[in-house]
RNA sequence: GGCGCCGUAGCCAAGUGGUAAGGCAGAGGUCUGCAAAACCUUCACCGCCGGUUCGAAUCCGGCCGGCGCCUCCA
């Protein structure tokens, strides 16, 4: 049995089959950087880590692009408001992105490309759209035609004719139609332009994802994801631009999380109705934070209140207890080596048969559409019985070591660390981040003092055309 | 108006046909110099009303309450 996931295409769980055995191509929509994120992106952020981590923990390689959109009229906008430049801007808040996810535990992505660095490919993309009959030009800005792809609408269920009967907005002329979006946009003066056949302008909102993924991914790909109010419109563009585009089924499976709410409504920075990562992160523990997000299955609402944060961390503060006191007892008997039979390294059978029984249930679990609430309870299971086994004595050093490597592999899975590493995965990425700039700015002394510094601690660095990644020296 | 989601103990939260996981908080107990931790015990008429079924938190219908999307949104 493998792994079932939830398709929103399909509303089921399906069996995931993946295009090329072993292998996924996983896309997640990233953040837009105007500034901070906030607690309700940090949930999608956390949610799709922690599923690239159970995929490859269950043997797949995952390749794993997750985009910054760094053209945006919020960008535009705030830059306008604080004086800089809309690219200082997405800079700036590409470094904070990491800052806080890094603090979070969340890894960097295979690849993490930019809006900026594609636009010529997003050109030819579009142009290759307008060629085929599927989008055409209006003053400058191109639009996609809706009614050129007849499957519109089946990823939000809804036809093009449901839709126009909730317009809120009165339309472009300049549109055929009111549901064909805009691919490219006309320059509005002032405002920061590349060339194009069409004139000078910028790409739309959604044509970034569809580019990206084709560059990165391929044609065809095994899993998008994104929050569940980006099912419409974007991720049904996306359909359409690309499927228009290929000929070929895009994604095979559509993964959305629920909303983070806060006094009982989506948490939205719109509205104001919002909490900031990065001030949460200041004030409580990031293994907390984590733990939290992960508490209700990833499809459904989740509640932020302090004290459920509270209870976040009381709940993983049991399972930190008993890994400190297996390593605690390990040492001790460590000391007493020879003087006891306890001290025997190799595990006994029963404590094997403990330590499968345990993963076994997690792995079913996690199997089943990432039921990280069901993970935990696999995980509670297990305290409880090794708590148990540590009653009632009899539990030799290769049992310790078992059961401890048992919990610390478990919660890395969901992207925590064990409590005393915490501290050195937030500055192991931190350095990263460090190094990056330091390379930017051609300062390699600096850059080859942080990865010497890191590999004296274990940890290799290894520089992609993407970014950095960094793992433990094995 | 259209599409979709949610309602399980004081709190958080799994569970989609066979008489309710897990966590937090609480109560009682064991252990302990005291305490903590740990362990044991304890704590639910699954929003309401009908229907289907031998059997429903789970399926169907209706109602009540809350939420999301319908071109700013994760």
């Amino acid at each position: 049995m493998g792994i079932l996931l939830y398709n929103s295409l399909t509303g089921k769980k399906e069996p995931l089959v993946t295009l090329e055995p072993g292998k996924v191509r996983f896309y997640a929509c990233g953040p837009t950087v105007y500034h901070f994120f906030h607690l309700g992106n940090a949930r999608m952020f956390v949610v799709f880590d922690t599923i690239r981590r159970y995929l490859e923990y269950r043997g797949y390689e995952v390749r794993f692009v997750q985009n910054f959109t760094d053209i945006d009229d919020r960008i535009i906008q705030r830059a306008h408001e604080l004086g800089i430049s809309p690219r200082e801007l997405a800079e700036e808040n590409i470094r904070y992105y990491f800052e806080d996810a890094g603090k979070l535990f969340i890894r960097r992505a295979t690849v993490h490309p930019r809006v900026t660095e594609c636009v010529d490919d997003i050109i030819r993309f579009i142009q290759d759209l307008v060629d085929r009959g599927h989008a055409y030009e209006r003053n400058g800005s191109v639009y996609f035609d809706t009614s050129s792809f007849p499957e519109y609408g089946k990823l939000s269920h809804q036809s093009p004719e449901d839709m126009r009967a909730g317009y809120r907005i009165e339309v472009q002329d300049e549109k055929d139609d009111p549901a064909d979006f805009a691919l490219w946009k006309a320059a509005k003066p002032g405002e920061e332009w590349w060339p194009s056949p069409w004139g000078p302008g910028r790409p739309g909102w959604h044509i970034e994802c569809s580019v990206m993924n084709y560059l990165y991914l391929g044609e065809q790909i095994d899993i998008h994801a994104g929050g569940r109010d980006l099912i419409f419109p974007h991720h049904e563009n996306e359909i359409a631009q690309s499927e228009a585009h290929s000929g070929k089924t895009f994604a095979r499976y559509w993964l959305h999380n629920g909303t983070l709410n806060i006094n009982g409504e989506k948490m939205s920075k719109s509205t104001g109705n919002f909490i900031m990562a990065r001030d949460l992160l200041a004030r409580r523990d990031p293994r907390a934070v984590r733990f939290f997000l992960l508490s209700a299955h990833y499809r459904n609402p989740l509640n932020y209140t302090e004290e459920a944060l509270d209870q976040a961390e009381q709940a993983l503060a049991r399972i930190d207890r008993l890994i400190r006191d297996l390593e605690h007892r390990a040492e001790a008997l460590q000391t007493m080596r020879g003087a006891l039979d306890r001290a025997e390294e190799v595990p006994s059978d029963a404590a094997r048969s403990d330590v499968e029984q345990i993963r076994r249930a997690f792995i079913q679990a996690m199997d089943d559409d990432f039921n990280t609430a069901d993970g935990m309870a696999a995980i509670f299971d297990g305290v409880r019985l090794v708590n148990t086994r540590l009653e009632d004595g009899g539990v030799n050093l290769g049992d310790l070591r078992l059961y401890r490597d048992l919990f610390v592999e478990l919660l890395s899975v969901l992207g925590i660390p064990k409590k005393d590493e915490a501290r050195l995965e937030d500055e192991i990425e931190r350095l990263i981040a460090e190094r990056a700039e330091a390379r930017k700015r051609r300062d390699f002394a600096r850059a080859d003092e942080i990865r010497d510094q890191l590999r004296h601690r274990g940890i290799v660095l290894e520089d992609t055309p993407y970014g950095t990644r960094w793992s433990y020296e094995s």
